[in-house]
DNA sequence: AAAATAGTTTAGAACTGTTCTAAACTATTG
DNA sequence: CAATAGTTTAGAACAGTTCTAAACTATTTT
């Protein structure tokens, strides 16, 4: 087994490439915060959470840079916002179809398929207007 | 005609009695924001927004107990709270089963009956918790 | 390889919506 | 009419987020 078809040539090459490919430059800060966002499977997170992560494994990183990029990253569509309580923003890496459980007790938020949920018989949208998403949150208690 | 039939011998009797039946005391501020809200038909207004509704027609309440009066209200079931964007709750004098239009770009908040939303095939909720509510945000731009 | 340029990061101030505090006030009860 | 318990209030405090402008850095140009 040759060991070095594990190591990449490029470090990093992919999430590199991403953020090129959105025109954001693969900064330090950006690189780091993209790979937390994007190397760990389907993520829901605010910006002081990220920001905490982020420091607790060494990175430096202001929390501006944080909202900057969160922000950035949901205009190039890397990313959604989520809002299930007023005065918290959630940042959700899955950007499929989906909705959500939310569990006001716990504050926890998973997905759920947008192929597991149907919503039927929607009523025309008010005059000029068009619909940009459907979001369905299940809160539980 | 008798033009008494339409004055009430007891003024505001019949929101005076709603805040009694939920244990709130009729005080002169409750009493005025109840009738801002309970009796104009289906609205949807943010703490600040009544505020300010209530200082232009000469009540003089504080922001405060604006605040405490929602929250009352939506813990007596006389109201509930809508969130759709971070950083601002609505309050919503509907509170039979009913969804929303929410334009991003004006932020007017529109109901959508229950009755001409259909939510099926929702997967089980997690496990030991149970459906509070679902809500429906149809986001329009 | 330097220099020029344009994009990025940052600390800290500022801001927004909301909650808290504790003193003054008022509706209700005895 | 007191006593009591609930209510209101101004202003301070708070949480999450955005802004500012100066320092810094990735990229482009020479
Ligand atoms: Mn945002
Ligand atoms: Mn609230
Ligand atoms: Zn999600
Ligand atoms: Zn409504």
């Amino acid at each position: 087994m040759d060991e070095r078809e594990n190591v990449p040539q490029r470090p990093y090459a992919e999430v590199i490439d991403r953020l090129r490919s959105v025109d954001l430059r693969p900064t330090r800060q950006r690189l780091a915060l993209a790979r937390l966002l994007l190397e760990h499977g389907d993520r829901h997170i605010t910006a002081e959470q990220l920001h905490g992560e982020a420091i607790d494994r060494g990175i430096r990183v202001s929390l501006a840079t944080v909202y900057n990029t969160l922000h950035q990253f949901t205009s190039a569509g890397l990313l959604r916002e989520v809002v299930v309580e007023a005065g918290r923003s959630y940042f959700d890496t899955n950007t499929s179809d989906h909705h959500h459980f939310y569990n006001e007790t716990t504050g926890d938020l998973h997905d759920i398929p947008g192929s597991e949920v149907s919503v039927t018989s929607l009523p025309e949208p008010p005059d000029g207007s068009s619909v940009a998403r459907v979001d369905v949150i299940v809160r539980l208690k």
